[in-house]
RNA sequence: GCGCCCGUAGCUCAGUGGAUAGAGCGCGUGCCUCCGGAGCACGAGGUCGCAGGUUCGAAUCCUGCCGGGCGCGCCA
């Protein structure tokens, strides 16, 4: 199945090709003119430069042959040249029962199924989660969502940061300190105890970080620590272990909280053993050279028209970098899981590094063509200044403080209405917490991905207007509503009868496999953000309109019910893609 | 210096070369004897940064400026 406006186009289209006129100039897309008519083909305009003919000559013979097909309802020719249609109600419901028959809702699959491995965590240990986790988690599990849905075989993968000079001095400055022993009896059971150590390294590295920035040698101990640490030296290896091990448990806590998912917990540190082979077969293949003491991948070529600076495999105090790990992540990869694609979803800002890492990996065969390798990099989340955010005390907004903040203002707003006072504590909690969350995907999501964008508190936490919230008061409404309805017996009918009333929303239930081939082509969820919101709204309008339980025409009764049951499932669909949970009620 | 991204309503943002550039917030006016008002309807608000060019047609493509952000060898 596909879309009501791609199955016009496959008509218009042949009738563009009969009169011997390129078949996809005949696509046809919901009209920008809802007052002219529902579908529109510009097609006729841009045939006539390739046939050197008047356009409204052109359209008038594709009319003419259209006219000939039953299903439109009207077919006009406006201004230079659109061709202008309406379909008939019996086309458009048979169309909508057959999405409505359908479990996946006209949503195509992948003919056979590919795997994708998708990056999109990158935490580093040691360091409390914030903000800036926060577009990489929500972007990449939508997109895990959608193309999990779209027939891949997904692999989300935390990739953390485990392996980087960070740790080194972290470890460093715990030997120097005479803790080692303390730190290595902390019981990773113990709860209190892994906060404290939490606490303690959240206090620890900013001074240890300043102070190598100040004092090379504090900072040489620091490298010479983290070469330690890569080559499993063990009271090294060990601290590494303990404070990684701790690190997982806040981590996996805050991505719970968030409800975003990973299949792999993977980081840097898991392909060290990959490292020395890939290297070995790099220089043996003169791809790798060294330079200045470091041994580097010169990946720039003669067409480029800008500086591509060689990709670093070895320093020159003998560390790896993370270009080296994520370039053995690719070998490891593409090993154990065959991908198809393999999609970062990493800060814009680090677009070049990928570029260094793909392209040493093209050249040295890592990833064959058949790999797709593609950086889905997003903007900077600015603070309302403009500036990388910040909070007033300077800081960055801990991932928790945001969560419990959202669920604070959700629980408050429930405790209000009136509905909530026969809702069990837990109901309540578990809404809450659902509604924080739609909150703040939403928020983010429908965001385009590249562009930089502001962080901003209250429209984060905001419940009203194009919000998550929003999106899950509609469907809510809409389960009271079957709710009601199958109570006094009422049950949705299989077809439709459509009046002026349901028009709009019966031809917008038509559009979510466009909205969805946008997001999944483009790795851009915005794209289903703006359907689902277009389609609460719309239904909105609709329940505004006209007062279903109480219609007296049965049929149109049980019409309605049935476009109410297709815009929740829809709805609840489009939502899912985004990892939006909706309640019961609210 | 070279390169990438971005300039759209007061603010935050959508906008696959097409008709009259759209949302949300904020502002103004209506709407609860009826299915959930976290709502609905209506209104005010725009030199799409500027200037050229390509095109029947440009917010969209090309060039040049102006303004902002970011990146460019041993952090990640």
């Amino acid at each position: 199945m596909s879309s009501l406006a791609e199955k016009l186009s496959t008509i218009v289209g042949a009738v563009f090709a009969a009169q011997d006129l390129p078949a996809d100039l005949g696509v046809v897309r919901v009209s920008d003119r809802p007052d002219l008519a529902q579908f529109q083909c510009n097609g006729a305009m841009a045939a006539a430069k390739v046939a050197q003919k008047n356009p409204r000559e052109i359209a008038n013979d594709l009319v003419a042959r259209l006219k000939e097909n039953g299903d439109f309802a009207k077919i006009d020719i406006a201004g230079p040249g659109f061709i202008n249609l309406d379909i008939t109600d019996d086309y458009l419901a048979a169309h909508l029962a057959a999405v409505a028959a359908d479990e996946r809702l006209g949503v195509s699959t992948l003919e056979q199924e590919q795997t994708a491995v998708l990056d999109y965590g990158g935490p580093n240990i040691a360091k409390p989660m914030h903000v800036g986790h926060l577009r990489a988690a929500i972007i990449g599990d939508s997109l895990r969502r959608i193309m999990s849905f779209a027939g891949y075989k997904t692999l989300g993968d935390v990739h953390m940061g485990d392996w980087g000079t960070h740790m080194g001095m972290i470890i460093s400055e715990y030997i120097k300190q005479g803790r080692a022993g303390e730190i290595m009896q902390i019981d990773l059971a113990d709860d209190m105890a892994v906060d404290g150590l939490m606490q303690d390294l959240g206090e620890i590295y900013p001074k240890v970080a300043a102070a190598c920035k100040e004092d090379d040698a504090r900072k040489r101990e620091a490298q010479d620590a983290t070469v330690k640490i890569q080559n499993k030296e063990p009271q090294y290896f060990a601290l590494w272990q303990k404070i990684k091990e701790a690190s997982v448990i806040g981590m996996r806590n805050n991505y719970a909280r968030l409800k975003v998912h990973f299949d792999l917990w993977k980081g840097e540190a898991d392909v060290h053993d990959y490292i020395a082979p890939m290297v070995d077969d790099l220089k043996a293949r003169n791809f790798a050279v060294e330079d200045q003491g470091a041994l580097i991948v010169p990946v720039k070529r003669n067409d480029d028209n800008k500086e591509v600076p060689p990709l670093m495999l070895y320093k020159s105090d003998g560390g790896v970098m993370y270009g080296t790990t994520d370039l053995a992540t690719i070998v490891e990869r593409v090993k154990l899981y065959s991908p198809a694609k393999i999609v970062y979803f990493v800060d814009q800002r680090q677009h070049l590094h990928f570029e260094q890492v793909f392209r040493a990996s093209r050249m040295a065969g890592i990833a064959g063509e058949s790999v797709e390798l593609t950086h889905a990099g997003f903007g900077t989340m600015n603070g309302p200044d403009g500036k990388p955010f910040k909070t007033r005390a300077g800081g960055v907004m801990r991932l928790d403080d945001l969560m419990s903040m959202a669920i604070d203002k959700a629980r408050q707003r429930i405790d209000e209405a009136a509905l909530a006072q026969d809702m069990t504590d837990d109901e309540k909690e578990d809404v809450a917490h659902k509604v924080a969350v739609a909150a703040i995907k939403f928020a983010d999501l429908q965001n385009q991905r590249h562009s930089d964008y502001i962080f901003d508190l209250d429209r984060l936490t905001s419940f009203e207007g194009k919000t998550g919230p929003y999106m899950l008061y509609q469907a809510v409404r809409i389960k009271s509503l079957l709710k009601k309805a199958e109570a006094q017996g009422d049950v949705p009918s299989a077809g439709f009868v459509l009046r002026d009333e349901d028009r709009p929303l019966a031809l917008l239930l038509t559009e979510m496999p466009d909205a969805f081939d946008a997001a999944l082509r483009h790795y851009m969820p915005h794209h289903i953000c703006e359907y689902a919101y277009k389609l609460a709204n719309t239904f909105s309008s609709f329940y505004g309109s006209c007062h279903i339980l109480s219609e007296e025409d049965e049929a149109l009764k049980a019409s309605r019910l049935a476009l109410c049951a297709l815009t929740c499932r829809q709805l609840e669909t489009a939502l899912s893609w985004l990892g939006i949970d909706v309640p019961e009620r609210m």
